[in-house]
DNA sequence: GCCAACGTTGGC
DNA sequence: GCCAACGTTGGC
């Protein structure tokens, strides 16, 4: 079982919305190196939900991957944002997985926290300028957030 | 709204 | 293959 962090902004699509949905395909992820973390998420791995673009942006809480390998509908979808007319539908550019809402932590941990308690080598989200939107967390590490939640 | 970081595109 | 231009992300 692996731990991972995705980023998504709330005002686009928040923890409350995968709460109400219960499951959401996590489509849209247009960056290679973030697809390619989709495509090693297994059944049963646990996300932290990061709300970027949030005031103040911060890990919320947590979700698990139930389908693995879901090819991103979006790509083929020309009324979508996420159209990319590039992907052969024969051998589509960009996967992601379907995740279920498992909890709403009851403490929010914030940017300013998270950087207080982990260097940028700990955990990637702390890093100035990163840009990636799913990365890898040891489970080390992940332990350490999940004390932090509570 | 600003702007630094940084990934992508496309001309050469 | 290089790299300037450009577009996007995301913190502040």
């Amino acid at each position: 079982m692996n731990y991972w962090l995705m980023k998504s902004e709330p005002q686009t699509y928040s923890i409350s919305d995968l709460d109400r949905d219960r499951t959401t395909i996590w489509d849209g992820v247009r960056n290679y190196q973030a697809r390619n973390y989709l495509r090693q998420m297994q059944v049963g791995d646990l996300a932290f939900f990061y709300h970027s673009n949030a005031t103040p942006p911060g890990i919320v809480g947590l979700m698990r991957v139930v389908t693995p390998e879901v090819i991103d509908p979006t790509q083929f979808d020309s009324s979508s944002p996420y159209y990319d007319p590039k992907s052969d539908s024969h051998s589509p550019r960009w996967y992601t997985v379907k995740v279920e809402f498992v909890k709403v932590f009851p403490r929010f941990i914030s940017l300013p926290t998270l950087k207080q308690k982990f260097s940028p080598e700990e955990l990637g989200v702390v890093k100035q300028g990163n840009r990636l939107s799913v990365m890898p967390v040891t489970e080390a590490i992940a332990q350490r957030i999940l004390a932090l939640a509570q």
